[in-house]
DNA sequence: CTGAAAGCGCTTACAG
DNA sequence: CTGAAAGCGCTTACAG
């Protein structure tokens, strides 16, 4: 277990040959002689070599690693993410490194540091709420370029890939006015996260333009998880008309809000409806099977990885802001309005 | 964007000491006077220079990296058991290299071959189904410590965390024979899994110990997922007398049976019984909320990580193998059995 | 307390 | 086609 690796040395010391011929052979050159490639093979294999990558990378001066910062894998909205990442990365033959923040800024800033003196190619970073775009260049310095995903950073002049937030909750508003409802709250999430603002706005978006004016008490707010919108359902109930349909700020919240509809009395999909967004498993197999807007993390996660490759084969060109499309998925969670 | 990256060397022309005085002040060695220490630290700040971890590593023979191999990100298990490995591996100043093999054994070799060359201090693997561990032995190597996560490896001498999967069945047929069911049967998994044996054993044990034959056509296959689960339900009901109840392989499985068994007009909860294992977000929030045996992946995750890193400090110990406790969480799923 | 020199495991011109 | 030498960005004895 203890003893020394073994090295481009040892394999050239074992056959006789130069270090820089073993180092040929390694990297198929074709320069190196049919037999003379033999028997460094045959050495290579017998010694058991494993090639020492961060040595050739430091001569090199490259990298064959991406970093991506997600704010916690128990998401499955980021497991999925990662997985794309991961997945895009290693086809092209890097290798990802890991860290997350856990929306905390300040594990943010120590997880970026310690992952830039690994020497990342790149980094993939969906920061945590709060970031400081500033702050962060000063972390990472200019010489990794930087691919932000899902929420925007002030001051920041990098790659971003988005999801299509205003467009996809303007789908499922425009979805539940085609069934005919008029009283459509827009439930969930925090209103000082970009992406609640961003959906909030699609919603407003197809409320104008049927002609409906929002009411302040149908912009119902709650922490993104399933327990906490649960918890909130009763806020749709406290004015009479109440809403007849909610878009949903995402699908925990809409399979929150599902629970707490069924706990006093009412049927989702029945008797009111609902939307969600993401399209997490979940959705196409709950009861009833909820209609959301699809975001494809883990497409997003390959899109991710790709864009931040190119960005890393020419540096130097100006950075892209990419919407990734949203797309609806109508279930059964969308009924008509009662009595129409 | 594309000039050179800030070096010992920069630093220490910036500020006329040598390359190893800048050394000493990144180390925080007390050998520096004071004096020539503040003059280094400003002139870091100053060209906003980021140590490079890697020649540091490849200077000392060491590594900052530990590699993690699952399956799937997607499956919140291993999501979970991530996020854990990759916060006590961050807490530790240690980087988490990221691989994912998709249950294929040839992903899993191209992985860790991969991962191998970046030198980790570490591999943390949950290994592919049907993987051999020599061949693996051969791709890491010996110098490279591996702890063997969840599934059981032929042929490996390697450090080995295990959930008690024997233990966890066990207890939640107990507890299902406690509150009076006899005819129990264990569904959902794949019988040539090492997993799925055991959690088959420990409901063997239970009813054995309560002096029930388990009727072959009590245990039923099928795929882990819910969908697939829930096709299956109908396998149960097949003769009569039926089971009253069923240990489920795990929550996905569970929560799909339950699906099943509303489909065909059952009530779980009510008319028949159900448990889950793992434990995952969902078990808590379904309804009827899943009885399940937790495991606790994150925590499973962190312990995985300083095994590791324990190993690392102690090579040339004998490899042990540990077993993380299951425990069963009864919630509503469980109820007695009809007409008793 | 500070600096010159060697070396970690590779690759890369350059000679031959 | 092959080898000797230099160098990637660090650290580490060793002198002074």
């Amino acid at each position: 277990m203890n003893q020394r690796r073994v090295t481009l040395a040892d394999i050239a010391r074992g056959c006789k040959v130069s270090r820089a011929t073993v180092s040929l052979v390694l990297r198929n050159s074709p320069l190196v002689a049919a037999e003379t490639r033999k028997k460094v093979e045959a050495e290579l294999k017998r010694q058991g070599y494993v090639y020492n990558r961060a040595a050739a990378n430091l001569r090199q001066r490259t990298s064959s690693s991406v970093a991506l910062v997600v704010n916690d894998l128990s998401n499955p909205f980021f497991a999925e993410f990662a997985a794309g990442v991961d997945e895009a990365l290693g086809a092209a033959g890097f290798v990802t490194l890991l860290g997350s923040t856990g929306e905390s800024t300040e594990r943010q800033r120590k997880v970026l540091a310690s992952l830039s003196e690994h020497a990342p190619a790149g980094i993939i970073l969906s920061p945590a709420e709060h970031s400081d775009g500033n702050e962060l260049l000063k972390i990472v310095g200019t010489h990794t370029p930087v691919l932000v995903f899902n929420r925007k950073l002030p001051h920041a002049r990098w790659d971003f890939l988005a999801l299509d937030n205003r467009r996809g909750a303007r789908l499922a508003t425009e979805h539940l006015l085609q069934l005919g409802h008029r009283r459509i709250a827009f439930f969930g999430g925090h209103a000082d996260s970009s992406s609640c603002r961003e959906r909030r706005q699609g919603h407003a978006d197809a409320m104008q333009a049927a002609g409906i004016a929002v009411e302040p008490p149908w912009l119902i707010e709650s922490a993104p998880t399933r327990l906490q919108a649960a918890a909130q359902t009763s806020a749709l109930f406290v004015r009479d008309p109440a809403p007849t349909a909610a878009v949903c700020y995402n699908d925990a919240v809409a399979l929150g809000l599902m629970l707490g509809l069924h706990a006093r009395g009412r049927r989702p999909g029945h008797d009111f409806a609902v939307t969600g967004f993401d399209d997490i498993p979940e959705a196409a197999v709950c009861l009833p099977p909820l209609t959301t807007v699809a975001t494809d993390p883990r497409g997003r996660g390959r899109q991710a990885a790709e864009r931040i490759l190119q960005r890393v084969r020419l540096p130097d060109t100006t950075p892209s802001e990419l919407h990734a499309a949203a797309e609806l998925v109508v279930r059964g969670s969308t009924c008509k309005p009662p009595h129409s």
